[in-house]
DNA sequence: CATGAATGAGAGTTCATTCAT
DNA sequence: GATGAATGAACTCTCATTCAT
């Protein structure tokens, strides 16, 4: 049935069916056999069209990535201010498309392995980098560059763990509950944050 | 759970085990022969001791959060208030002896097999609901219930997160580095929150 | 064996191909998919032409008897005496175009299959009966018939002996020297047999 | 079950099951499950004991060198003259025990492979080089070194064409009839090659 | 005619579990 | 109690064949 153009059609079916498998049954428990039946094809047609389950649950990653990255370039579009921008991020973060249960179990699944593949470490570094220079780029607009590093990473750490949390919770993910808790930290962050003189923490810190 | 007639060294031996097989070669490649090698015992062992390899699994992640608690409740003998609580609660989540390589990267596995395993997830939900726990309660002595639940949702999903962070980097834990985030960002709620008042995140959304 | 409607020239092709691909890979590696790519064919196009994978592989058996076949009688064509045709059969088996690493290696693999297919059995049948009939019907002409047995056996022994040797070492085949050493053999074996009397290995035999 | 000592008689009934095998449906048609049924034992204990099927099999083909080299060395401790040491080579490369359907047709099977094995070849490279090392050393006592390598190099062609011709006949070896041929061509070399004089060849070649 | 996408049976291998010792 | 030899089900991957185009 040689149909030209069923080559990304296929892959992407075969994607969506893994990201599917991995939410019914788990990382441990997605088969060649179970996501080619979720996929409604035989069990050949991942050597064929991926060359290995490795290189598809790679590829699964990847794109689970890529679909993060479209979304924020649309938000980004029509941010003006750095602040829009801010926002675009954290709003991409929990995005209706992939803050879901599937989607966040399967970056769970991802992350296990991240420590024990070199592919997936490197395509999760991609992803860590991306968001962090992101978020200080706008950041160091709006406070120092101390400061935008700290706040960086409180925001990194604090988008992961609603990830990871809603990924164990199974239940719907709460979307606005999310960008309002991670929303409301950067704002407090930035209230208590000097335009160009020092950093909350300092002030905090007694 | 030592049954009787069980020595609870040979357990112990297993557990650690496990945990280093795991931060070895990942949970996907931890496989009784392994464990046992790692233990210097046999394979047939774990069947004898734990009556197979799952329960040995969900006792290496019981005896993790045993030992979290054990942490907490030394630091908590010697707690006078809410806030010695509260850094109490921070101390013992990056505390020297768990918040390492060995056990985020175990940690991480864990919660990647919590979302298809009613055990683990009963066991998660457990350490879930004793943090929450014990964050609200300190936090209602300092503010509003309100703002108690959301700041204790915040520092949780920030401890959560950073967990994440460290056992995907492989490298050394920033055991300082992750106190001072959390706490900095403790502060930071509690200095903009009310103590019988509002919550600070109203303050902020303008 | 061209069937009506089919072109000679893709058989063919794809029948070097596979000699090459036996060579290349060896025959367990000898796959559709390294044949019909090697002949610059797509894959479907061998079950096309010869109904199937072991279809084809007969057929290249059988073709390089023929190619040996087609050689000898060539060289039968100039052979006036019967020491002239015994050379002539020598000489075909040891011909440039035949003596090759990669038919003699070809060789080797159909000789492994030979026991266990009935086409395959066949088809070596004829090549070693006609080599028989040929070697026994010169050497009748020049030695008693009991002679020319012995010394029909030992020949064809030598020959395959020599083939066998060949295809093991990958180097390049000794034309001169083979046909030294199997027509210094038969010289050897003739000089010592009587024209109508006895066997040289009775003589030998003390 | 463990049973000390076990482990080269297991490893021995493999052997012997894959050589069965072989015989019975081919180097190809030879899987690891009709190995371990043959042997009467579980699919697991190949990669148990030899780590693979590869293993399995470069073990089996070194085992009948092994058996081989035995059977010589047996003969060798009788053998008073270079020719009877000769006869000695003679009478093992066509003894009771080896020069059998199911040896030969393993023999040959591994002969196909030896071009694409590194490991096989290395074997087999061993094999060949004793068997003409064997030769060389007593031939060398009783004619020419020129005509002794010669003599040589005829004699272990023949006995390895006699080799594949009983492999590929599927019947009973004639081990009389191979021992006289082979024994009979020697003595027609030898009573033709001075002692330190000329070789045969040069004679015969007018 | 010719293609090559798709199939699915069967291969080798891994590994949790069992159990005779 | 403790061992590790043995099992066999389940996995991934390969590949000859089919068939819509």
């Amino acid at each position: 049935m040689p149909k030209v153009g069923m080559q990304p059609v296929r892959r992407r079916q075969l994607i969506d069916a893994t990201i599917e498998t991995i939410h019914q049954h788990g990382f441990a428990d997605t088969t060649i056999a179970r996501i080619s039946k979720a996929a409604g094809m035989s069990s050949g047609i991942i050597s064929h069209y991926f060359g290995g389950k490795n290189a598809l649950l790679q590829e699964t990653m990847r794109s689970l990535m890529k679909d993060l990255r479209n979304d924020y370039m649309v938000r980004l579009a029509t941010a003006k201010t750095p602040m829009d921008r801010l926002e675009a991020i954290i709003n991409t973060n929990f995005n209706e498309e992939q803050f879901t249960p599937q989607v966040t179990v399967a970056w769970l699944s991802f992350w296990a392995q991240v420590p024990f593949s070199d592919q997936l470490r490197r395509l999760n570094n991609i992803y860590f980098q991306r968001l962090a220079s992101n978020l200080r780029h706008e950041l160091r607009q709006l406070t120092t560059e101390e400061c935008a590093d700290e706040i960086s990473s409180a925001i990194a750490a604090m988008v992961d763990g609603i990830w990871v949390r809603t990924g164990l919770s199974r239940g719907q993910a709460d979307i606005a509950g999310a960008r309002k808790m991670v929303l409301g930290t950067l704002r407090l962050y930035l209230a208590n944050s000097p335009s160009p003189a020092k950093c909350p923490k300092k002030h905090a810190k007694k």
